[in-house]
Formats: structure tokens, C-alpha cells, sequence
DNA sequence: ATTATCTATAGATCTATAGATAATGC
DNA sequence: ATTATCTATAGATCTATAGATAATGC
């Protein structure tokens, strides 16, 4: 899946010809997403993702040239998947005659199903970006990609905001969601005041407060 | 400084007898914090620790038990740290007369100071969090103690709130504003749409945001 | 005389490789 | 015949200790 096989073998990933070896791969590439999530990258040995996926140490080297090249293909996922979120949240056609809230809110339930699913890719991912900085700058890239893109939709709809300063207000608002999201869906730290509280009243609560600081109009 | 030698002894660290001893002891608990709160606490080793405060490795384990010492030496200070802040950001003698928007003021203007001397203490602190179970309890247990403490000077003051739930509103308020501090200056992941901002106007913008939510009369 | 520090190294882990064995698909 | 997997182990790194040496303060 994803990277091109030449281009996969430049990263220290070995394509592969056989069906076997593909569904071993696989099998690697998840184990090592779950762990990684679960322990973080250097609580995960290579002896740990080989028992986890019922395969051996050599059978690890086999597929991938070290311990890196591991972490490049973990991270081609999580990236993968990030690219398709942007572009469906940020195109223009899904969202013909929604306005400033419903977008909001598009990304609101998106991430906060996303979490709900527990994908260890995603989890594996965060990890990995506070970890290496080339995956710190593509992530970076990718963030502000999806947030340029949602600042845009909104902008488009100006006539909605009542804020004085429409494009400070838009970029606050966006950071501010993000913001929570990361604290209670993607790296909660410690316990919220909020726990109790579901998600489908907490992300109402999240509107509101966006609402108001946009001044949107009904 | 802090734990009664008794009770430092327990966790493995050495109370030493000279003064010279202090001053070591101080060297490697700055050097191991520095060392931790770049790299985290799997980055950083013994040796590293040694040779960045100008010491062998022999005399790290002469005064802490293992590693684990060390990283329980290093939550203590920063719970220490923690635990004075609390203190003050919550006697209610210190806020006679102020607004609900003074005390969130205040607690936002602490945190961004803080957060500008980089203290590598609080750094560690946050990288150790995530390592450990033990120190995840205690840090849950110091921050709800702290947001319970802001929630009770607020709502001491429920008359200038307009929110129809006020305790509901300011539980949301207290977890918006943490959410935001932690993504912009206790652990940054990426830059946001608001990097250019200076801290005064990006505090007033969550201020104004605080306010509105509650719905605050003047 | 006691306490603190240093050097050298044993023991534990972990990454990565080499060489032998098993499975695949032309 | 080729590709994939396994077992066993070399080499690198890191934690922790033992024993020798240096500094402190009664």
C-alpha cells in the first residue's frame, strides 16, 4: 500500500514477491503500530514486534532494512491517512451550502470518530513525531495544510462572521478546536473536569464557544 | 530540598553529609532535567547525565539508587513546583476584589511566564509523565486539585456568569484554557496558524473567548 | 576516619547479521 | 530455483557494581 516500490526499497522497505510475504509485512507493520502506540518507540524492540506478529527476528530484517526504516513506514501510514482526512474535509463540493458551524462540526465528529476507532497507526504516529524531526516537519506541513484548507472554506463564508477581523478569528477558532481534540481525543495527559461529560455534548459545547467568538450570524 | 532525608532515602536517593555533596547532587539532578527534557528519559543516559555535570558515572549511583531514582528525584521537584503555583493561584485571600476574568487573567499571565524561562525542570516534568503510571496518578491528582481550586473562585463569583449552567461553563472554560496553554507553550507539536501572534494579544483572544462562553456582565 | 569520587568492567539488553531450513510458484 | 523464514550469535550500548583513589572536616 502507499509508496511506490522503488521508492519504498530507498527507505530500507524490501517490496516483496511473494503473497506470503505481503501478509507477513502486513502483519509487522501492526504489530509495530500497536506497540509503538502502547509503549512508545524505544519501549518497542524489534524481538517484541516479531513475537507480537508470530514471526521471528530475522524475518523482521527481512522486510525491513532496521529499526527506522520501521518507523518511515509506520509513519507513510499515519500520513496516508492524514492526506485523505485534509482532502475530504477541505473539499470544496462536499461542503456546497454548509455553513461556517457545519464545517466545524464535519471536523469535530471526523476526529472524534477517528479516536473513538482507536486506530494504533494513529496513536503509533504521534508518538513517532516527537521522536524524529523530518517527521516533526512533514507533520508540521501536513497540519497546516488541513488547517489553511478549513480556514479557507470558512473564509469563503465571511458573511457569516461577525467577528471584526474575520481571518484572526477563523485561525484562533481553528487552533482553539484543535487544540481540545489533541487533549481529549488524540494525547490526553491527565483527567478533565469534562470526563463525564459524552462526546456529542462536549463537541456542542465546542461549537458554542466557537460560535460566539465568531459572532456567527443564524 | 523538599523530601525529609527519611523519605528520600526510600526512593533511593542519598542524603550526603558534606557540602560538596550537595553541590554534586544538584549538578546531576540539573544536568539529568536539562538531558530529559530534550531527548526524554530513554534518550538520556547515565554516562550522558555524568558528563554534562561535570562527574563519573560512579558518583551518579552514589547518590541515587538506580535510574529510576533519578527520574523520581527529578517528578519530585516539579510537583514541588506544581504544587506552589496551586497554592497560589488558588487563595482566594490573593484575589479579594478581582473579576472571574482577573483570576483566569492571572492563571493564563503564570502560566506563559513560566513557560518562557523554559524551566527544563518542567520539561522533564512533562516528558516524565508519560513514562510512568505512578507519576501520571500524582500529576492527575495535582492538576484536578488545581482546576478545583480555579472552579471554586469562579463560581464564588457565579453572579457576573450569565451561562445558565455556570459550573458546567466554567468546568469547559478551565479545560479550554489548559487545552490551549498545553498546545502553545508546555508541549508544542507543531506550529499553529497563530505563531506570529505575541503571548499579550494571543491571551487576550482567549480571554475575550473565556468571556463570551461564560457570558460575563462587567 | 569518614565520605565522596573515579576508573574499569561485569552483566543485561538490544540491534543487526550469517548461515541453515522451509515454503512458494514457475 | 527463488524467496521467505528461522535459529543462533556477534557487536554495540547501557545499567550497575567493585575496588582503588582523592577530598573533607572532626
Amino acid at each position: 500500500m502507499g509508496v511506490r516500490p522503488g521508492e519504498a526499497e530507498l527507505q530500507g522497505v524490501r517490496p516483496g514477491q511473494q503473497d506470503r510475504s505481503r501478509r507477513t509485512q502486513e502483519a509487522l507493520l501492526a504489530a509495530a503500530a500497536a506497540l509503538v502506540a502502547e509503549r512508545g518507540l524505544e519501549g518497542t524492540t524489534i524481538a517484541d514486534i516479531a513475537a507480537r506478529a508470530d514471526a521471528s527476528v530475522g524475518a523482521v530484517y527481512h522486510h525491513f532494512r532496521d529499526k527506522k526504516a520501521i518507523t518511515h513506514a509506520l509513519f507513510d501510514r499515519y500520513c496516508e491517512m492524514m492526506a485523505a482526512t485534509t482532502a475530504e474535509a477541505v473539499d470544496p463540493a462536499r461542503w456546497q451550502g454548509a455553513s461556517v458551524r457545519d464545517i466545524l462540526q464535519g471536523h469535530l465528529r471526523f476526529v472524534l470518530r477517528d479516536g473513538d476507532e482507536a486506530s494504533s497507526f494513529g496513536r503509533a504516529g504521534h508518538h513517532l513525531v516527537q521522536t524524529d524531526q523530518s517527521m516533526r516537519d512533514r507533520f508540521a506541513q501536513m497540519w497546516l495544510d488541513l488547517a489553511a484548507g478549513l480556514s479557507k472554506l470558512m473564509l469563503d463564508r465571511a458573511d457569516e462572521i461577525g467577528h471584526p477581523e474575520p481571518e484572526f478569528a477563523v485561525a484562533f477558532v481553528l487552533d482553539q478546536v484543535s487544540s481540545m481534540l489533541r487533549s481529549r481525543v488524540i494525547q490526553p495527559v491527565a483527567p478533565t473536569l469534562l470526563d463525564g461529560l459524552d462526546d456529542e455534548s462536549w463537541m456542542q459545547a465546542v461549537l458554542a464557544s466557537a460560535e460566539g467568538f465568531l459572532q456567527l450570524r443564524r
